[in-house]
DNA sequence: TTAAAATGCTACATAATTTGTAGCAAAGCG
DNA sequence: CGCTTTGCTACAAATTATGTAGCATTTTAA
């Protein structure tokens, strides 16, 4: 799946709306699950395997591989983490926990 | 597809934690776009259609019944439109265009 | 009153994505 | 040197999304 660019015609924007492009990208499904295992600090593969507990390694790495290319996530020696821009990411995704936590209680 | 429910497996989480029963159901494709362009305003399906440029109409409506069911769009009168929560889900959601305009230098 | 236009979808076949299981090559360890 | 662990890739099956048609119903307009 070609990698959502803002300036580029993406799902939801033919001109490339930045929101739109965004959207594309947190959209694929893990997108999000990723970031948010991942500001619990760097680690490995496998690690993250584990935490996203039912990841198939084939979505995983095709997903960290459009984290990359998008500067949300980068590769270090203790391993994949969150780029300084991944963790303003993770900072405006943080809320909605709390808001999940209220929404659930609707069913 | 089956609506995430909280408290119940979801893609993230096997007991279902809120905030993966939550990224399931955005991380769909086109919810946050509907969520975002729906914000501007309860508007009928077709209208809707023309705001998401490029959505299906299966999609469209698939999606729509989702939110509606996970109590984030609601019908009324006028048409689709947010609910309470709906609003504060988009309010949580905002900062990320000004946050995807930044992005959108890197490229 | 009635013909035309708009609306809210559904059908259905095709295409694209995701999943799950295996397993392999390379690196690290003892 | 064997044994583990790690980081993936292969591949087929299952699930989702797309695009185009078009139809039944409601609304508008003459």
């Amino acid at each position: 799946m070609a990698l959502p660019v803002p300036g580029k015609p993406v799902r939801g924007s033919k001109s490339g709306q930045p929101i739109m492009a965004l959207f594309d990208l947190l959209g694929r499904n893990w997108a999000m699950g990723i970031i948010w295992n991942l500001h619990d600090g760097a680690c490995t593969f496998r690690e993250l395997q584990h935490r996203c507990e039912m990841v198939s390694p084939t979505t995983l790495n095709l997903r960290l591989k459009e984290l990359t290319a998008a500067f949300i996530v980068e590769r270090k020696l203790e391993g994949y983490a969150l780029t300084a821009f991944g963790n303003e990411l993770f900072d405006l995704l943080q809320p909605l926990g709390k808001l999940a936590r209220n929404w659930s209680k609707k069913f």
